[in-house]
DNA sequence: TCTGGGGTCCTAGGACCC
DNA sequence: TCTGGGGTCCTAGGACCC
């Protein structure tokens, strides 16, 4: 059986465990640069408001509704995610981070147990130790789970577990599953889906799996599968190093600086450099891209990217810096109002399976191993970015929006909440 | 005026090999 | 008019996830 553990409203919920005020308000959480709602309470999700509308959109309602609005606090939501890991684990050698607020779990050789019981208990350890609401899905495969949790929610089951494993209950639930809340089927597929006459999951579920496979691809057919309780998505406990680092972010203001642009670019290099060190990655290619405000319908509009190849993978910044201020001054265009500058690293290898080049100089030499080795402890002792590359600047003027922030209540001793 | 930031997997098609 | 039968590798684009 797998498992699949749900922290409900996750970044709404890690507020109201510092604020108790926030419990029965309508709470909204932001975007960086305090854009678009990406977290909603219960009693927000019920005025009708949508994942993703841009605040602008509904300020009339958060007035109305006097609703509490957050910028997003990873720092805080990255630490109570691990907190939840660390409980679940007690409960299950096998677990997979799926994403900031969702565990898979495996439960292999726990025949002698009563499942439900086991993840009723854990849950509740999780929310007295955390005071973080839980749903937990249990099925026998990890597209089953996710449904399973989906009801577990939405009927708010007792002791917060579903336990979907026999053949009666997973029919009545996917016979009340429309086939767009399925994990795998998004907006495309369900068009497609619709016009042939598929409408809930029960009806995909018996469709014929020759002809799906055909029209639509393996994807499809692995979905069928696991509608029927056949898990062929891999469980996959300690996931591989990331493939591509993406680092970028768009500015508070839009601008044409260059001096600016190229500062922000310095800064996701250093920071995408530093992410590759740590799962011991090398990378070869950098792109750089940058973009003016698409949703503006008067500033002329403008996007490009380019990529660069370095002679050789490395893991060193100034590499990549220096390729980043290249490539920089090849796509950049006086005149238009940039939003937003990012870059991404591909091409990763291993670092110790790293291939030198026979006929040209290696670019990675040992001093340079050693400084960033000294860099990434000094900031990972004094704090992200205490010790930086003087491209970055010092302003940060482009740095995103975040008004509204809370405390890191559980990773700074100045930040630590006092009981009166 | 204001609209996020990451990721993954799969397929088709082109270029190439013998 | 007739023009083989296998392969591999790479990339762009599309779909999805949170």
């Amino acid at each position: 059986m797998i498992a699949l553990c749900d922290v409900n409203n996750f970044y709404v919920s890690c507020e109201r465990v510092f604020n108790p005020a926030l419990d029965n308000r309508p709470v909204i959480v932001l975007s960086n640069n305090d854009g678009c709602a990406v977290a909603r309470s219960n009693e927000v999700k019920s005025l009708g408001i949508k994942m993703g509308a841009p605040l602008h959109q509904i300020q009339d309602l958060v007035e109305q509704h006097n609703i509490a609005v957050f910028s997003s606090n990873y720092v805080l939501y990255g630490d109570m995610s691990q907190r939840v890991a660390d409980i679940v684990e007690q409960y299950s050698d096998q677990t997979e981070v799926y994403s900031i607020d969702e565990l898979f779990i495996l439960f292999q050789g726990f025949d002698h147990l009563n499942l439900t019981n086991h993840c009723q208990k854990m849950v509740q350890q999780i929310h007295q130790w955390l005071g973080l609401p839980v749903c937990v899905g249990l099925a026998p495969s990890k597209t089953l789970a996710k449904v399973a949790n989906h009801y577990a929610k939405k009927l708010n089951i007792d002791g917060r577990v579903l336990n979907l494993s026999h053949e009666y209950y997973i029919k009545q639930a996917l016979e009340h599953l429309p086939v767009n809340e399925l994990w795998g089927i998004g907006r495309r597929l369900s068009e497609q889906l619709h016009q042939m006459g598929i409408r809930t999951a029960l009806e995909l579920r018996n469709a014929d799996i020759k002809t799906m496979r055909k029209r639509f691809s393996v994807v499809m057919e692995r979905t069928i599968l696991e509608l029927r309780g056949i898990a062929c998505i891999d469980f996959d406990a300690d996931p591989e190093k990331k493939k591509q680092l993406i680092c970028s972010r768009s500015f508070a203001n839009k601008s044409s600086d260059f001096e600016l642009i190229k500062q922000a670019v310095a800064y996701h290099v250093t920071r995408a450099c530093a992410s590759l060190r740590q799962q011991e990655s090398v990378a070869q290619c950098l792109t750089v891209f940058i973009k003016t405000n698409p949703f503006s319908q008067k500033d002329p509009q403008y996007s490009n990217s380019i990529t660069i190849q370095l002679p050789q993978a490395s893991d060193f910044t100034g590499h990549f810096l220096a390729a980043a201020s290249h490539a920089l001054k090849k796509i950049y265009k006086p005149g238009y109002l940039y939003k937003k500058a990012g870059i991404m690293l591909t091409n990763l290898s291993d670092k110790g399976t790293l291939q030198t080049d026979l006929f040209s100089p290696d670019i990675n030499s040992p001093k340079n191993s050693q400084l960033m080795q000294a860099m990434d402890c000094i900031n990972d002792r004094f704090g992200k970015g205490k010790l930086k590359s003087a491209r970055e600047g010092f302003g940060q003027q482009w740095a995103m929006k975040s008004e509204r922030k809370s405390k890191e209540f559980t990773t700074r001793w100045d930040n630590l909440l006092s009981i009166r």
